[in-house]
RNA sequence: GGCCUCUUGGUCAAGCGGUUAAGACACCGCCCUUUCACGGCGGUAACAGGGGUUCGAGUCCCCUAGAGGUCACCA
């Protein structure tokens, strides 16, 4: 059976390249009928933040991937943090110094460090010397038993080449002799990324890695891990990484969202995910609009790409309009309230009616508050707005257009969308005006906005009667100073 | 710098030896329309460069260039 894991660590956010490889990990998880686990990589201590566990939690709940085994669900293979695992490392470390694929280094940091300066001064790539791979066997026993502090490194033979078989990269293959004795358990006797992932994946069962390409060149070094143990390596599928332009990753240091800024700015989960999965991913269709269920169904391994993709917040935020338009109303309605109440106090205005109105207008829910605040506060604005080309107005045409509508609005008895339209139609008609003559005008009048959710009509409906004329006068004094 | 990897329009991308090189976003134009949207129709725009292989290369090989990754007791 097929089982995948997302192994994050706890160092911060969900960032979307991280949640673009949970989506694939689960959904060809999904896809095959497999299990998804999740693993919290926490073997440095001194990185992890506070709190970022429990994100990570939060931030794969909001995403819908839901994992059938891991820390706060459970599982037949726990522990699934690795700090709770960290007992069971050390026995596999000393099976491999055994093997001879591994052995203890007592160096200090100092004569690393100054090793690393020289290599450096010389113009080279440092790599550890071996120094303590010489050591006897028994001198290794005394200083370990004089409790002298050590680290287990990996044996990498001097000659031969290293290789792995990438699911989507092919075959990917180094010499071994560009590579250095990587330290597998370190001093505080926590293991190192390297090899606690290739124990755990081991002992978890774990059939296919999928994990960014940053590792893809150290993949090579843990087959030979994986030799040593006579262990099966897992199919690794090395993901191209997400950019936020032609040379950089998308990152929170320029200010590029998470998932969870996300949520928060008003993008709809769904939008986001069905976003993600095509960014790196085709169904080599025309089709663009899937469900995680449906994802669940179309993923494969065969559709990925391999180059890296720049994430497109323009793309985004149309799939996020179409994710909103696609709502029944009902539903636009109640996603809108709360934000409709960052602007409006829901006993003055109809939500309801403004809800319809806004829904096709609406691209992500947080432009909400700004769409319809005029509603609330009459902006001030430049006579400027009233000239319109092809509406064939200007400031002198719109003064006469008010002074004209001002009674006929004042005379609505029936202040509803219908009775403030047959009204006003009916003076236009009266007067002979063109219609865009009397209608930009009036909107422009009572909203101050080049554009507004809805016309003359309905923005009057939702202002009311007083509120209407109150702002019909001001903006008929404006246009005669 | 060594090693590894990538390279189709501004962006996401289809293509897997023979196509007028799809489609989507963005952009532009037109239509619809009491604004803005929505919707409809149309348009601009790409195989990084150079060598091969082949009757025929975006598709295969090599080189160059550019970009990314990696060279930790970080993951």
């Amino acid at each position: 059976m097929v089982r995948t894991r997302f192994a994050p660590s706890p160092t911060g956010y969900l960032h979307l390249g991280g949640l673009r490889t949970a989506l694939y990990t689960y959904l060809f998880a999904r896809k095959m009928g497999g299990a998804f686990i999740l693993r919290i990589e926490d073997t440095d201590q001194e990185r992890e933040v506070p709190g970022a566990v429990d994100r990570i939690y939060q931030s794969l709940k909001l995403a819908g991937l839901k994992y059938d085994e891991g820390p706060d669900v459970g599982g037949s293979y726990g522990p699934y943090i690795q700090t709770q695992r960290k007992d069971i490392y050390l026995p596999y470390a000393k099976q491999l110094v055994e093997k001879g694929g591994a052995y203890y280094c007592f160096c200090t940091k100092e004569r690393l460090d100054e090793a690393r300066r020289q290599a450096e001064a010389a113009g080279e790539t440092f790599k550890y010397d071996k120094h303590c791979l010489h050591l006897s066997r028994d001198e290794v026993r005394r200083r370990l038993n004089a409790g002298e502090p050590y680290v287990i490194r990996q044996n990498v033979p001097l000659a031969g080449k290293a290789s792995f078989d990438d699911a989507l990269y092919g075959h990917v293959e180094v010499d071994c002799a560009t590579l250095d004795d990587n330290v597998l358990i370190k001093a505080d006797a926590l293991p190192t990324y390297n090899f606690a992932n290739v124990v755990d994946d081991h002992t978890m069962g774990i059939t296919h890695v999928m994990r960014g390409t940053e590792y893809l060149s150290s993949a090579p070094k843990y087959n030979l891990l994986y030799e040593s143990f006579g262990w099966r390596p897992p199919i690794y599928v090395h993901l191209p990484v997400v950019m936020r332009d032609a040379t950089r990753k998308l990152s929170k240091r320029y200010g590029d969202p998470s998932f969870e800024d996300l949520m928060e700015q008003g993008y709809l989960r769904d939008a986001v995910i069905n976003f993600i999965a095509l960014l790196g991913w085709s169904p080599r269709s025309e089709r663009e609009f899937f469900t995680l269920e449906e994802l669940e169904q179309a993923f494969d391994l065969e559709g990925l790409s391999k180059a890296p993709s720049i994430f497109d917040m323009n793309k985004l935020t149309w799939f996020n309009a179409e994710y909103m338009r696609a709502l029944p109303p009902e539903e636009f309605l109640e996603r809108a309230t709360p934000w409709l109440k960052q602007a409006l106090d829901p006993e003055k205005f109809d939500f309801a009616r403004i809800a319809e109105l806004l829904h096709t207008r609406t691209e992500v829910l947080g432009q909400i508050p700004g769409m319809v605040d005029f509603l609330a506060q009459m902006p001030s604005f430049d006579t400027a707005l009233y000239t319109h080309k092809k509406m064939k107005t200007d400031p002198a045409v719109a003064l006469d257009s008010l002074r004209k509508l001002r009674p006929v609005i004042e005379g609505v008895a029936d202040f509803s969308e219908a009775g403030i339209h047959a009204a006003v139609t009916a003076a236009i008609e009266q007067f002979q005006m063109k219609t865009g003559q009397a209608l930009w005008p009036l909107r422009i009048a009572i909203s101050g906005k080049a554009s507004t959710p809805g016309g003359a009509i309905e923005i009057a409906y939702l202002l009311g009667k007083a509120e209407t004329l109150k702002r019909l006068d001001r903006a008929i004094a404006q246009l005669e100073a």
